[in-house]
DNA sequence: CCTTGAAAATGAACAACGTTCAATTTATCT
DNA sequence: AGATAAATTGAACGTTGTTCATTTTCAAGG
């Protein structure tokens, strides 16, 4: 597994390749196949290891309660994770099923994890009884996130210099959270 | 070309392949090597060209002035031609450059003039002088949209329901814009 | 109608891919 | 040491992108 993920960290997804694991560990391409369906699954197990670890980088400060400071707060450990291993984080986004399979659902739980960060940050802007406009509110926060890292990643040139992408997420969540406010005021009993 | 399209829209870009098209349009496979350097090349070409259909798809509306509204219309139509053509969308984000190489200029300006749209529509909320923050403003709708409608593709299920894909970007543009205006009342010279 | 030159198309071949599995080696226990 | 179980192998199959010497097709000139 700590293979895998050199091999991904180094020369991308794509070098993750049957034979070339098994030379990197030593064994031959078969013994991959006792220990794994395929190379799907083996990919796959990598990606959760890099949520998990995201998971740490961002989850490892404590919330103030203010939850645009804590959302920038988490923004920051994320960009700096996505600094750190750009690779690993690509694969994330790189890697696609097998036609007509869907994510596990223990994999998916990890996606859900990540959320629920987000969730818990935003949690003050929101009546306890408005749990799914939370729940939206941070799903949309998160995957658009993802959206601006991605399209950053692809087309770095000319489209966003790459020195702008914390700028576009400290603006989507500056933005985004000052509308959330707006709403919020507007509602009957708003602290 | 057609036939690649064809291909894709059936089943997905991995099934592009240079026999399988080759079979489809009566050709051997070596022919596709002298029109196209490589099958790269040929995909490129068709997600480009989903991008000039998607760009006329969204730009098929006249403007009102009003950003929000403008925004939800194309976003509307956006939304349709995603809903029509999933295969041809998804393809333009499962596609992956070849190490090393970077997407070319002409393809990076098609993505440009789509997201020239979004600017167009949300002009009315910038002081004509900042142009950077317009571009910036657009860019993260822009790409924050296609988080939304990526992760959204992903994994449809537990995590968000398909049906609340347009809720979640409606949500987007009606905060975001709002955080936008109350910022921009703040500043002078403001209409 | 035949010849000729260029243009177009071919399909066999190469390396690398994921994957399988009978055969072989290694380990474990009595 | 012998027997049983477990782990590992590596050759083989089908498919992939890609190349290129060879063949076929076509248009123009005599």
């Amino acid at each position: 597994m700590s293979a895998a993920r050199d091999i991904v960290q180094r020369d991308g997804l794509r070098a993750l390749t049957a034979r070339s694991l098994a030379t990197a560990i030593g064994y031959s391409p078969g013994t991959l196949y006792n220990l794994f369906q395929n190379l799907d699954e083996l990919a796959l197990q990598v990606n959760a290891a890099t949520l998990e670890a995201l998971y740490a980088a961002v989850a490892q400060d404590g919330r103030s309660g203010d939850p645009e400071a804590d959302l920038n707060r988490m923004l920051g450990r994320y960009l700096e994770f996505l600094e750190q291993n750009p690779a690993l984080w690509t694969a994330i986004f790189e890697y696609r099923r097998p036609a007509g399979t869907d994510l596990p659902a223990w994999y998916l739980n990890k996606v859900q994890k990540l959320m629920r960060l987000v969730e818990d940050a935003l949690a003050p802007l929101f009546d306890s009884k408005d749990a799914r406009g939370l729940r939206e509110a941070s799903a949309v926060l998160w995957t658009s996130l993802h959206g601006i890292c991605t399209l950053a990643e692809d087309g770095r040139l000319s489209l966003v210099s790459a020195r702008s992408v914390p700028q576009m997420a400290k603006s989507l969540i500056a933005n985004y959270l000052a509308g959330l406010r707006t709403q919020a005021s507007g509602r009957p009993g708003h602290a």
